[in-house]
DNA sequence: CGTCTATTTGAATGTACTCAAAAGCGGTGG
DNA sequence: CCACCGCTTTTGAGTACATTCAAATAGACG
């Protein structure tokens, strides 16, 4: 069962009891995302966090020059949002959409509100979530301030060796900043260095 | 009184009975910070979360090189820690120093843990600071992949405007990414433009 | 006032980008 | 099943943005 997926992230965090969970699984939507196709666009106001079950997702913005530039990939058991518009509810500045088919749980940005009343252990669970996330922006921007494209494309592939062979390359490059281009020649250039 | 500050702090995100304040203010121990001086050294575990009350701490890290790369500024009303280490209770990788002399209010990790259970609003209060950190920390993820240098210079005068004649142009650069030569050469050809 | 650190300047260099074109790959329809 | 189409990846030449290194100047602190 899908809910299974969830309920093993909520519960890696904090207890809850049967009931609890019961309530809980009443505020999670089920929806399918057909690759390609947005999920949110940049503008609209953010209503909802998104636990993705199967599949991918990617948040990105496009620069003045019409360049996409990816914030985060969403694979199964991670949720993703426009943390902006969702804290402020005021239009953002994120794309969402999906590398493939994907299947995920929406929760209501009001029904959030009304967990953490009626539950307020999950005050915890997103704080939780939320530092853990914190942290690895932390990493980022100082990998992005110290290492060599080089480095981060490495770093790259130790964080989500699940994406390497999955998502397209050019991908890889919006992530890490660099143009698709420079980034086949990096990887070129360390196949003939390993040999 | 110092402690205005940081209880005007905490109530503009939640709200606390007059004795849930005065137990709040018992878990704080009120520290000066000399400039210069190391408040946290890299390879140590991080203790406590970290309030300035007046002056102004820097968190950075070291790269293989030696060079200094600014992970964040923490002026007043600001709480600054690492993170990761924070967290984890692992060792970290920032330092944190005095850019000048500092007064915070030191809130162990363990004085943190006992006040979520004894006031669980502040689980709440510590989600809201974290949601709103790691919002910035998008965007300067976002302004690190598609800004020029120029650009995330003027980003960070909008963002800090406090800090751009008070601290070292060093440091400013030292955050945005480049090396302080550059960063005099660009502020002479911002200039030079104007005229 | 002297010393130490920060900032500025310039020349040479390097890393990563742009533009253009070719090659590879996957899916779709004839 | 093959041919074609669109999209991704590769390749190369020329370029630009930012760095490195070295030295001079300016500024801050004791």
């Amino acid at each position: 069962m899908y809910n299974d997926l969830i309920l093993k992230n909520v519960s890696n965090r904090i207890h809850l009891e049967p009931d609890e969970e019961a309530y809980f699984l009443t505020l999670l939507h089920p929806f399918t995302i057909r690759r390609k196709q947005l999920h949110l666009h940049r503008g609209e106001v953010c209503r909802h966090s998104t636990f993705v079950l199967s599949g991918c997702l990617r948040g990105y913005t496009i620069d003045s020059n019409g360049l996409e530039h990816i914030l985060n990939f969403a694979p199964p058991d991670w949720w993703i949002a426009d943390m902006y518009s969702l804290v402020t509810q005021q239009p953002g500045y994120l794309n969402i959409d999906a590398l493939e088919d994907t299947q995920v749980l929406l929760l209501s940005k009001a029904d959030q509100e009304k967990l953490y009343i009626r539950i307020p252990q999950f005050e915890r669970y997103f704080r939780i979530l939320t530092e853990k996330s914190l942290v690895s922006y932390h990493r980022r921007t100082l990998h992005n301030l110290s290492l060599s494209a080089q480095e981060r494309y490495l770093a790259f592939c130790q964080s989500y060796p699940s994406l390497i062979n999955t998502i397209a390359q050019k991908y890889i490059a919006s992530y890490i900043g660099v143009t698709p281009e420079f980034l086949s020649k990096m990887r070129r250039d360390m196949l003939n260095q390993t040999r």
